[in-house]
DNA sequence: ACTTGACCTAAAGTTAGGTTCAGGTATTAC
DNA sequence: GTAATACCTGAACCTAACTTTAGGTCAAGT
């Protein structure tokens, strides 16, 4: 069992923080001893998921909704399972998504670090759009797509 | 030559964005033709660039100033190249984060599969933290590092 | 002439996710 | 007994990135 301050010190997450949450109704279960909060490690638990949630891109609404979903027993699993499945389809793509974001900053590496050589941006715009050397060129379409 | 009507086609932005990052001053050199903006090139490739520093995690007053370096030739070239190399670490970073948000979904997808053959909870969380099966605990290990 | 459609501006409004503030309680340390 | 700490609340405040609104210009079609 731990205070609210343990808690932040443990996530790193500011008092207010845990408090809003628990005002939003994150915490539909947190026993309080004379209006004192108790964090359990049903609770803590929830903080992971929570962080892992919200990363994912929900908002604090729907991550309500999961959580009430938690405390209405079994019948509600097909729901949380499935609300999984669609959080963890939406990070795989946001991954992808990524990856294009990536090749077009390793492109303008690339980019800056043969200007820098040329001593000018001509060269290189002379090669776009197609003429790029080959392995720059796949960044380049890539993060053009 | 495009309006700022075709471009918001092209892009999938609407057309008050693309007035709002004018105004932020992310097109310093956009043309106007009796009080209407011609997007040329530049302003095509500007905007590829700005939606790659956005999904990178920059701010609006940022990119401006990387779009002010833009107009300000090649002594701005090594500035520019370490804005690039400073957002590639970034963004390496976050998919790595991203991976281990993706690795508690995996979990709790596995969970509430598992919870409905069971019926209950119970068996998983007497497995719990470290008696999971293989696969399954590396991705509980991997989210709750 | 007049209506339609695409453009323009400045300024106010919106939203999520907190944070800060003012004022209060409760326990422990001296 | 009083002072420091750690907790509490409701309400106001904050920020970024847009979006909406209200009012206006301008060219083309009928």
């Amino acid at each position: 069992m731990y205070t609210i301050g343990q808690v932040s010190e443990m996530f790193g997450l500011p008092i207010s923080t845990l408090r809003y949450y628990d005002k939003e109704g994150l915490f539909p279960n947190i026993e309080r001893i004379s209006g004192i909060r108790r964090f359990s490690d049903a609770e803590i638990e929830a903080i992971h998921v929570i962080e892992c949630l919200k990363k994912s891109g929900m908002e604090i609404k729907e991550i309500k909704q999961f959580m009430q979903w938690c405390t209405e027993g079994s019948s509600t699993y097909p729901l949380r399972k499935e609300l999984f499945e669609n959080r963890r389809k939406s990070v795989e793509n946001e991954i992808e998504q990524m990856q294009k974001t990536l090749d077009m900053l390793r492109f303008k590496c690339w980019y800056y670090e043969k200007a820098i050589k040329d001593g000018s941006e001509e060269n290189i715009n002379a090669m776009l759009p197609d003429q790029l050397p080959a392995d720059i060129q796949a960044l380049y379409n890539h993060a053009h797509e």
